[in-house]
RNA sequence: GGUCCCGUCGUCUAACGGUUAGGACACCAGGUUUUCAUCCUAGUAACAGGAGUUCGACUCUCCUCGGGACUGCCA
């Protein structure tokens, strides 16, 4: 147990960008790392987008990823009063001014300036990106409370922190030039500051900060396409920081003993959505038995899919699960097991069944499937097998395929008449052969 | 414009100042397979450019070029 505490203080505002999230999974991690604590801090000053279902949405991302903080959520709104109390004091001690200033929306009012120190240099040592430092001039005064009474970001972000004892922050890169200004307030309120780690940006493939033009940017996006939880976090924890070694599939345990925050990298990183994909490949391959079954019947159930009685969903497991890239792609790839009402790819059709003498042959297997004692996937692969005489099953597999599942891919032909049963199997033959 | 930060395969990255510059994704070729996947094997592909320091530079210094952040009564 450590006195590491450290924060994620999302502005609630319906979605959670991923490079957002990506800030929470690596104070998340620094924390369990460290033994320190997590901590929630939702700043919902902006009164007009912060609502309850916002926040509620903020939450279930949060526990969706398994990101759980260690002490009651802090509401910025409801320590205004502090931040008002702090300005007191700022202005007392002369580090604050009223000033009457102009906005760039054309509104005149007073406002309450921080006083920024006139020369010397202003420096921190950042957990990522080094030493920094800039010139005091280079920092003019800044308004820490609007004309109309309300504290700014810069004011609530650093007595919020003051108050809930943070002595870690770690941040986007767009904070880096705050900073300096953060750190002045500490000093004008008497607090020890944190220490501070800001991560670069997520960026496109041209660049430019990674946004929702850009493909999917927010973790719900993610969820709905059916990506896992763990590929995802996996994956932005990838983008910028390694073990050190070669691995890059790492349990949760792994990442917490590994992660180390002064190893993250300083450079920009691109979203590559091809490899989150993979990895989350890797995670439903390597998901347990139990799991992936669990949301194999929960897709089904979703989709109105039923597997009849007696089904064997251990064989569909077999052949489904390595053959999986995301979880809704579940009912699209059996949906044909468990009603006549499929899709039917029309290319696979005119590929397969559009020729001359099919009809005879899928005729012909019909009957041959009828007797064919007993029925499984091991007596029709025999079967086949002796009717093509060692010159590949091309021919009989192919038509067979496209007449029971109306596609040209998808899990092994012989277990998927196995799992159709003799009658359905036999039925859409038959129907597929009147069809030409 | 100003201040600050950054620069290894297409992408994410590894490399005590000494390596044939390694891995992963993607791509490509082959093998396995009835298809599609999986799996196995092989391949293409990078130190932004230029000076300097050094016996020796991806690694240190400087310059150039390129990219980014910030420059609000937003956060």
């Amino acid at each position: 147990m450590s006195n590491i505490r450290v924060r994620f203080a999302p502005s609630p505002t319906g979605k959670v960008h991923i490079g957002n999230i990506r800030a929470a999974i690596y104070n998340w991690l620094y924390a369990r790392h460290t033994g320190g604590r997590f901590l929630l801090r939702i700043e919902d000053t902006d009164l007009e987008r912060s609502t309850p279902e916002a926040i509620q949405a903020l939450l279930e991302c949060m526990q969706w990823l398994g990101l759980d903080y260690d002490e009651p959520a802090f509401y910025q709104t409801r320590n205004v009063k502090r931040h008002l109390e702090c300005v007191d004091r700022l202005l007392a001690d002369g580090r604050a001014y009223k000033m009457e200033k102009t906005s760039r929306d054309g509104k005149t009012g007073e406002v309450v300036m921080f006083r920024m120190p006139k020369e010397g240099t202003l420096a921190f040592d950042d957990l990522v990106k080094g030493h920094l430092e800039k010139k005091a001039e280079d920092v003019p005064d800044f308004a820490i409370v609007r004309s109309d009474g309300s504290p700014i970001f810069h004011l609530a972000n650093v007595v919020d922190d003051i108050d809930q004892g943070v002595t870690h922050v770690i941040r986007g890169d767009d904070h880096v030039e705050n900073t300096f200004k953060h750190l002045e307030l500490f000093k004008a309120l008497g607090a020890p500051p944190p220490r501070y780690g800001h991560l670069s940006m997520i960026v496109n493939a041209q660049g430019k900060p990674y946004s929702k033009r850009d493909g999917a940017a927010f973790v719900g996006e993610f969820r709905a396409q059916g990506y896992l939880p763990e590929a995802l976090f996996n994956y932005l924890l990838l983008l910028g920081w390694n073990p050190g070694d070669e691995r890059e599939v790492l349990s949760r345990d792994e990442m917490v003993e590994l992660f180390d925050i002064e190893k993250v990298h300083v450079t920009a990183a691109k979203f590559d959505i091809k490899k989150l994909q993979w990895m989350n490949g890797e995670y439903i391959r390597r998901a347990p038995r139990e799991k992936y079954r669990a949301e194999l019947l929960a897709r089904l159930e979703a989709a109105g899919l039923v597997p009849p009685p007696g089904f064997n969903l251990d064989l569909l497991i077999d052949q489904l699960q390595v053959r999986t890239k995301f979880w809704s792609d579940i009912p699209g790839n059996c949906a044909y097991l468990f009603t006549d009402d499929y899709e039917v790819d029309p290319k696979a059709v005119e590929k397969r069944l559009r020729k001359d003498g099919v009809k005879e042959t899928l005729l012909d297997l019909a009957g041959r499937f009828e007797r064919l004692e007993p029925f499984t996937a091991a007596a029709g692969e025999a079967m086949v097998k002796e009717l093509s005489q060692g010159g590949g099953m091309g021919p009989w597999v192919h038509p067979i395929r496209v007449a029971v599942s109306g596609r040209g891919e998808g899990i092994g032909l012989f277990e998927m008449c196995e799992l159709l049963g003799r009658e359905r199997t036999v039925y859409r033959l038959r129907r597929a052969a009147e069809s030409l």
